[in-house]
DNA sequence: ATAATTCCTATAGCCACTGCAGCTTCAAGT
DNA sequence: ACTTGAAGCTGCAGTGGCTATAGGAATTAT
């Protein structure tokens, strides 16, 4: 219906389903160089090989992992030159984890914090509400600390 | 310095100063409404008293928890009701710590999967790393399910 | 009086997409 | 051959929660 088993090339939105993505993602991609300039039909539509797909399915993968547009792009570029030791690689995705734990613990962090808040609330009216109370009085928190300000993402 | 300890108003920059959050911060919460208009000076500025202190303070401390503004839109109208039932206080917060540890499991087993790829490089050249490797094909991690596309936040 | 600082508005940028409007092209069915 | 509907095209706006900058006016310090 829609694949092509052998060797025609795909449709944008073959190439979209098979990567499992949005078709506006892979123009946006294009567009930002993840990938390369698509060759066009003679109605202008753009024509995909199995190359890209790879490349798409890497791109989708390293996103889903969490590695920014930017260290993807690094990536790419290091697996396109497979003869360069990969130390570089190793140590992107070693800062890359190290990142994820640091926002873990601050999730949690908040979590807890979060938890116990929401365990003193034991109904009433709002005056005498331990959450609004809590979120007033930055005193009430265990350690400053613990969920101040930084970015948690 | 840029402090009034009487009665007199603040600056925006005292105000900043006072609720550890920057000056544009303020103006863009006056934009959204989350703090009312402010008065002002003859020469336009504005002037601020203890109760927006207070009301910042709490966007502040809220926005540490992790709270979207939309939830502190709702949690200030709480908070100015104070004769109504703590209820939809105690709900809301709820809801956001439930969020809270959903991103956290997600994290937390995208933190695994990514620890497990990194420990399998053992150097040499890129075409032979292993992080390139798992981010090419999606069938060496684990499960599908852990860190598959859903947004991590 | 002057200089340094802070304030004002308006606008653009961040990230990684997503959605929409208004049009053209393609593939399948009759 | 013709119609129809799906899928494609470009370009632009919007998301969240700020942050930064430009160019000018007001305030404060010396």
């Amino acid at each position: 219906m829609m694949s092509t088993p052998d060797g025609r090339p795909m449709s944008i939105g073959t190439l979209a389903d098979r990567a499992r993505c949005k078709v506006q993602t892979i123009r946006y991609y294009e567009q930002i160089g993840l990938l390369p300039p698509a060759p066009r039909s003679a109605g202008n539509q753009r024509r995909y090989g199995d190359a890209v797909l790879h490349r798409l399915t890497f791109i989708r993968h390293a996103r889903d992992f969490g590695f920014s547009v930017e260290a993807i792009r690094e990536l790419l570029d290091m697996a396109d030159h497979p003869t360069m030791p990969c130390d570089e690689v190793d140590a992107l995705a070693r800062r890359h984890l190290q990142e994820v734990e640091s926002r873990l613990a601050r999730l949690s962090a908040l979590r807890d914090e979060l938890a116990r808040m929401v365990a003193l609330c034991h109904g009433g009216s709002v005056d005498e509400c331990r959450i609004i109370e809590a979120l007033s009085d930055h005193r009430l928190c265990r350690q400053e600390a613990s969920h101040g300000g930084a970015s948690l993402k």
